[in-house]
RNA sequence: GCCGGGGUGGGGUAAUGGACAUCCUUGGGGACUGUGGAUCCCCGGACCCGGGUUCGAUUCCCGGUCCCGGCCCCA
């Protein structure tokens, strides 16, 4: 009977895997550098978690069941909620608290470009402090990640700001926020007769709507949002702090990266719990959906606890990431370790054969055993992946001897046993 | 949940209402008893599942399933 893989699940053969953990490795490396420390947490979370938090509509989006013991359980859509739940179970964690968790994911979706039911999401999280500083730091980490993928030039970063955004949406006399974010998030997918006629539903007059299309028409660079705002609301000087860190935090941003910054009216976010920044990472070519996307949550610690925990942290999925680098011709294998063939001819001494692979691996190297005891031509051709192969006959175990061939110049030499053990010492060092 | 396009060996493909289903590649073996990572030869391996039409279906029809893409939604 075949048994046919579940929809929207992928596997991974080693030769994706290889690729896959050298860039993943590079995602949490960039993290640890910043001084983030790895969380982890149960894949399967109580389907209240998510039902405080987002209401109904997404618990149809989730893997959830009731298990044996009648609890209604969900595989977890996201890792935010879980990550707050075990920074509010700890009272003693100094601040600031930097966390990453790398979690794999579910969403019940169809599966599109870009998009599985199953996705591993990176995650960054800062706890403790609401300041421009924190806020650039993240963004910093986020581009200082995709920098260090090596996609320098090829994405830019779109950042709004929530508060400002309620802000200007109450000043316009915008009583429904909610849905008038929601109908925003839609800007660019709408023509502007229907964003219209949507943003009139929730009573905006036409002098309302052409101020909110003021504001979403373009990108801009924080000059241009300050002229943005100064015309749209009444009375700027009452914003005017909120503006100021919204430039303060560009500034800082731009120490972290060369990448484009933009301010982005039209950048939103579908969870209501942002409090703050919101931002979103995109191809430059915009072809992709959003690399990333993360922002500021002060509030959503008092799920758990009375005490309102600043918070600001950002997502990566995997699907993405990997569009892109493919896209950019970097998703290739890299040989990160040397590695040896030992190639074990008939009649060879397995001890001596055994006692070099262990002298290999105990620097940290690849060594791999040929056991198919075939032909020389055809071990030698196992060997093609590995920097060098080494052919161990019965000439090498009599004379204490190694020979060994570099598999890319076909160069091939025989040494006694010592000089090959310095050979190795001196590739390593 | 909805819409469109697909599904032939492990991967990539060709053809076909009827006989042994094509080619490339991968895998195994050999020519070839220590270098021949080449070349040549041999071998293994497939019509997504179920139902229908038909003397006969991999082929036509219907349903399902999975893949690709789009919508919805987006953590």
């Amino acid at each position: 009977m075949k048994i046919e893989k579940i929809k929207g699940f992928r596997d991974h053969y080693p030769e994706d895997m290889e690729i896959r953990e050298y860039f993943f490795k590079k995602i949490t490396d960039t993290a640890e550098n910043f001084g983030y420390k790895r969380i982890d947490f149960p894949s399967l979370e109580p389907l209240d978690l998510y039902r405080l938090k987002s209401g109904t509509e997404l618990v149809n989006q989730t893997f959830s069941f009731v298990d044996k013991g009648g609890r209604e359980v969900t595989m977890i859509p996201e890792a935010t909620p879980s990550t707050v739940r075990l920074l509010t179970a700890r009272k003693d964690l100094p601040r600031p608290i930097r966390w990453y968790s790398f979690p794999k994911v579910w969403r019940y979706e169809e599966p599109q470009e870009g998009r599985f039911r199953e996705h591993y999401q990176f995650n960054a999280d800062m706890f403790g402090i609401d300041s421009e500083e924190t806020d650039a730091e993240i963004v910093g980490l986020a581009s200082s990640i995709l920098d260090y993928l090596g996609l320098s030039g090829v994405y830019e970063i779109n950042i709004n700001d929530r508060f400002l955004m309620e802000y200007i949406l109450d000043d316009l006399g915008i009583g429904n926020i909610p849905e008038a974010f929601s109908i925003i998030d839609k800007y660019k997918k709408l023509d502007r007769a229907s964003f219209s006629s949507l943003l009139n539903g929730i009573g905006a007059g036409e002098d309302v709507v052409k101020k909110i299309l003021s504001l979403l028409s373009e990108k801009t660079d924080t000059g241009g949002l300050e002229k943005k705002v100064k015309k749209i609301v009444k009375n700027y000087d009452e914003i005017k702090p909120r503006i100021d860190r919204i430039k303060k935090t560009f500034e800082l941003i731009g120490l972290y990266t060369e990448s484009t910054i933009n301010f982005d009216f039209s950048i939103v976010r579908g969870l209501s719990y942002y409090t703050g920044i919101v931002f979103e990472a995109f191809d430059v070519k915009g072809e992709l959906r959003a690399i990333l996307g993360g922002g500021r949550y002060n509030g959503l610690s008092k799920l758990f606890t009375d005490e309102e925990i600043p918070a600001v942290g950002f997502a990566i999925g995997d699907a993405v990431i990997e569009l892109l680098l493919k896209r950019q011709d970097l998703w290739v294998k890299r040989n990160l370790k040397e590695s040896y063939y030992i190639c074990n001819l008939s009649g060879s001494d397995d001890e001596y054969i055994i006692k070099i692979a262990s002298r290999i691996r105990s620097l940290n190297k690849i060594a791999l055993v040929d056991m198919t005891h075939r032909k020389i031509s055809s071990q030698i051709k196992s060997a093609s992946g590995c920097n060098y192969a080494i052919i161990i006959g019965d000439r090498e175990v009599e004379e204490n001897t190694v020979t060994v061939k570099n598999m890319e110049t076909s160069e091939q030499s025989t040494v006694g046993y010592d000089d090959f053990l310095l050979h190795l010492r001196n590739r390593t060092s």
